[in-house]
DNA sequence: ACTGCAACTTGCACTGACTGCAAGAATAGT
DNA sequence: ACTATTCTTGCAGTCAGTGCAAGTTGCAGT
């Protein structure tokens, strides 16, 4: 879960390190007193920032606890993927595919487990996340249509965006399991073996 | 997906009559207006109930457009999966729990395809939707736990319980796919079909 | 360095989903 | 009919979230 390239000017270095201290107050905060006793006013003053401005970094006060951020994926990998490639293998290519999206799920890797920590005791956290896998999937339908030209597939558009989604999740939870070594996309393997020793019983 | 037994009491029936009602205004007005443009108070009005009531039977509103209500599973389906059955291999049992859920999931087919409609131009009721598949998992996650006295599996349980949602989904929408035909658990073998096809592809 | 402009912050007022509380109404049981 | 229990409702309130406009800050060009 590297971070993106840090932004050329001043405007876009403050954007960064504010939504940093938004993610940084909110998580802190909620991992002190739990989700529902901090309020959007009490995270966006320990960022130093007015709760107008919240809202102008993040869609929801969940959003920030996640750390949710714009969906980003290398443009090689996506260009390999719509052009069929990069094994011509519907699954493989989506494994692939799928391991880019999760390199870039969050911030960085401390906020990252922080996150997967607190979704632990916060249902609400987990359907926010998933939530933004759906949005994944969103992006990722509109790849495969692309890829369609390249290379047509016989699954439905729905069912490979859901396993995507599987995976994703999948591998996130492997990643807590395994006391967040590496990062998600280390363990998206583990995800895909489990997946399939389900189908072979 | 049949509606349960008529309820013994007065009350219970009232109940269920009022939870109907409340059901048929939301889906209506929001049918009409959009999810954003109907207030918890316009539905509870149409049903002829105060808005506190309303928060009686529902937990919110996007619950009623989408006529969630408890998950109640066949006492019979339940006996036979957390006994090792009905075939004793996982991924087939589960298809049959799955198919169990799938036929309680609403309170009557009409009102379950107008829930499918409409989630089709709302993507917040499609999340609503998922996360109460999440509360379905974590019931069958307890079935699971039952289960293994009986008949361990290899596979971890969250990705049992990742599956089972996903084969819930799929299936919903292989039904509205085909024009609302039957009902969702019918279209379960269609589902598990397509997620074959992927893992083999 | 200065200037104009675009981008961003903030305060403010407001909406609507949702909640706790208590009084009154409706059902259930004897 | 009487009593106990359950449910409805009105009310007051919280807080997430939104639109608006005035003020501030960065940026680019001269």
């Amino acid at each position: 879960m590297p971070t993106s390239t840090p932004p050329p000017n001043a405007r876009e270095r403050q954007k960064r390190e504010r939504r940093l201290a938004l993610i940084e107050a909110a998580q802190r905060l909620v991992g002190e007193r739990g989700l529902d006793d901090v309020t959007v006013e009490e995270i966006s003053s320990a960022a130093g920032l007015s709760t107008r401005t919240f809202f102008n970094y993040f869609d929801s006060k969940d959003d920030a606890v996640l750390g949710i951020q714009e969906i980003d994926l290398d443009a090689e990998v996506r260009a390999r993927f719509v052009s069929g490639g990069p094994s011509g293998r519907m699954m493989t290519d989506l494994e692939a595919l799928v391991a880019g999206f999760l390199r870039n799920a969050a911030p960085n890797i401390e906020q990252g487990e922080r996150a997967m920590r607190l979704m632990m005791s916060e249902p609400r956290l987990v359907q926010r996340h998933i939530a933004w896998h759906q949005r994944v999937v969103g992006e990722l339908e509109a790849l495969l249509s692309e890829r369609r030209e390249a290379r047509p597939s016989p699954v439905d558009d729905d069912t490979i965006g859901m396993v995507a989604g599987l995976l994703m999740r999948s591998s996130a939870l492997a990643w807590a399991r395994s006391g967040y070594e590496g990062d998600a996309a280390a363990h998206l393997p583990e995800a895909v073996a489990q997946l399939r020793l389900l189908l072979d019983d």
